[in-house]
RNA sequence: GGCCCGUUCGUCUAGUGGCCUAGGACACCACCCUCUCAAGGUGGCGGCACGGGUUCGAAUCCCGUACGGGCUACCA
């Protein structure tokens, strides 16, 4: 394990975000790839939205995009509100250090004193009023840092060099006036104490990469390697947000996304894997550098993610296939029957979700019956009497295989002219309650002779 | 409003001055295959935001404009 340590710094808010996944993921293929280390550190200050079990649940959704709190790249789950005490030291230390000091002026003191100057209702930033006042610490006071003039250049690797203005900046503040520190501060300082070297997040985040940087120095420290990732926008080009998009990735995985799938979707967010879209994490892992990460936004398009995740089904060998779809199963169904249609049903599933809907009528006692296609099958005369003599033929079936049930019902069709595509209609109907479906003769191969004639007598009756 | 970032087919992108008549994937359309529906195969549709430079030559470099987004809290 060398000294390149990478971190993600979610904030529990009962759902882990698939933007924080890819930002994830950037991260371990990094820290894997370079030897380093992956630490999860849980950015709780804000008391509102702090929940023990929250961390648990981005512990289990990291697991399941295969960031495993026991491989040993991967450190934490730390809580940053075990550490806030390291945060106001810090804001002391800089007070110390004159970088920072004590200003009692309220949002509302801030307003007056613009509309005093003459600037409008409104008018924002703070105008540095309380830096020479030596002010004190006392109740109802904050600590803000005494922003320097000149520039602050941040070198980004995937942005370049992106150059602020201070004098644009505002003397921001560091603690609250009820003593507990703010993000900025906690963030790096978690950051110093924990040795980062690389900060790989979201754009967002870049418009107070000054800020940071400049703690990092007041606080003695040389600033990190930044990394700051496109964002993941929908079709309004808005960042995806949990307000207005499907953002949870545990709502991905109960829809019968597969992991796999995911993390290779999520991974061409912003990066393009070499060769063929389609990868194995192992090679993705292996091939990801920082200065291949793109500029520009990247749409989550759910289409996209969905071609990937049937492309990971056909994937799947029958076993896992069957294993992965347990889920969305019955509690009680013959595995063998499942097995043996698998190679069947995983081409007409975009998700595991789909795969009781194409099979559940061999396992049913009996089929669903979708009224409208039943309806418009047997309406034509012809149908009926083509059900009654296939019933008649498998009745006296020597053997019961998908190729002879085949044969047997070309040699009905025949009769009334029909090829098998129409032939076939009323005992797909009969059998499965639908028009569409796995492969018939197969299917009633699977199903088994008995059963067959069974249904086939009760649609019969039910004709008559 | 200010600051910052961005801009190649509808979408994700390849492309780093000549290999570009701009390639691939998803989506869409057509055809083929076919027992339905899928899957698969073949083909098609479709793009360098705009305007100026620089250069023998620009999607690639520079400037401007437009458009989109992010940030602008005692949220994270």
């Amino acid at each position: 394990m060398n000294d390149a340590r990478f971190r993600i710094a979610p904030s529990p808010t009962g759902y882990f975000h698939v933007g924080g996944a890819r930002t994830a993921l950037f991260n371990w293929a990094l820290a894997r790839q370079l030897g380093g280390t992956f630490v999860v550190r849980i950015e709780d200050t804000d008391a509102d939205r702090n929940r023990p079990e929250w961390t648990e649940g981005i512990i289990e959704a990291l697991a399941w995009i295969g960031i495993k709190a026991s491989d040993p790249h991967f450190e934490g789950p730390y809580l940053q509100s075990d550490y806030t005490q390291q945060h106001v030291d810090a804001a002391q230390q800089l007070v110390d250090a004159g970088h920072a000091y004590y200003c009692d002026m309220t949002t509302a003191d801030i307003e007056a004193r613009h509309i005093a100057n003459g600037k409008a209702e409104g008018s924002q930033g703070y105008g540095g009023w309380s830096r020479d006042r030596n002010l004190g610490p006392g109740s109802g006071r904050v600590i803000r840092f005494r922003v320097a003039e000149g520039v602050t250049i941040v070198h980004d690797e995937v942005r370049g060099e992106v150059e602020f203005d201070n004098a644009l900046i505002e003397d921001f503040v560091l603690v609250r006036s009820n003593g507990a520190p703010v993000f900025v501060l906690a963030n790096v300082v978690d950051d110093m104490h924990m040795r980062i070297t690389h900060v790989l997040r979201a754009e967002e985040h870049l418009s107070n990469t000054p800020k940071q940087q400049m703690l990092w120095e007041a606080l003695g420290a040389s600033v990190p390697v930044w990394a700051h990732l496109p964002l993941l926008v929908n079709e309004q080009r808005k960042k995806i947000s949990k307000r207005r998009d499907k953002v949870a990735l545990e709502q991905y995985r109960a829809e019968g996304y597969l992991a796999d799938a995911m993390v290779n979707y999520l991974m061409t967010l912003g990066w393009t894997p070499k060769g063929d879209e389609i990868q194995p994490w192992a090679q993705m892992e292996a091939d990801f550098r920082l200065e291949d990460v793109h500029l520009s936004p990247a749409f989550f398009d759910l289409k996209k993610l969905a071609a990937f995740n049937g492309e990971y089904i056909r994937m799947l060998s029958p076993h896992a296939f069957l294993d992965a779809s347990r889920p969305w199963l019955p509690d009680h169904f013959d595995e063998s029957k499942f097995l043996a249609m698998a190679p069947h049903i995983q081409p007409r599933c975009v998700t595991l979700a789909d795969a009781p809907g194409v099979v559940d009528f061999l396992f049913l006692a009996e089929p669903v019956i979708d009224r409208d296609a039943w309806t418009k099958t047997f309406a034509a005369e012809a149908n009926v009497a083509i059900l009654r003599e296939t019933l008649a033929a498998y009745e006296a079936l020597s053997d019961w295989q998908a190729e002879s049930l085949k044969s047997a019902m070309e040699v009905v069709g025949a009769a009334h002219d029909l090829k098998l595509g129409k032939a076939q209609a009323p005992v797909r109907v009969a059998v499965s309650g639908r028009t569409v479906g796995p492969p018939l003769f197969e299917a009633l191969e699977v199903l088994g002779r008995d059963e067959t004639l069974r249904r086939l007598r009760n649609a019969e009756a039910a004709l008559d």
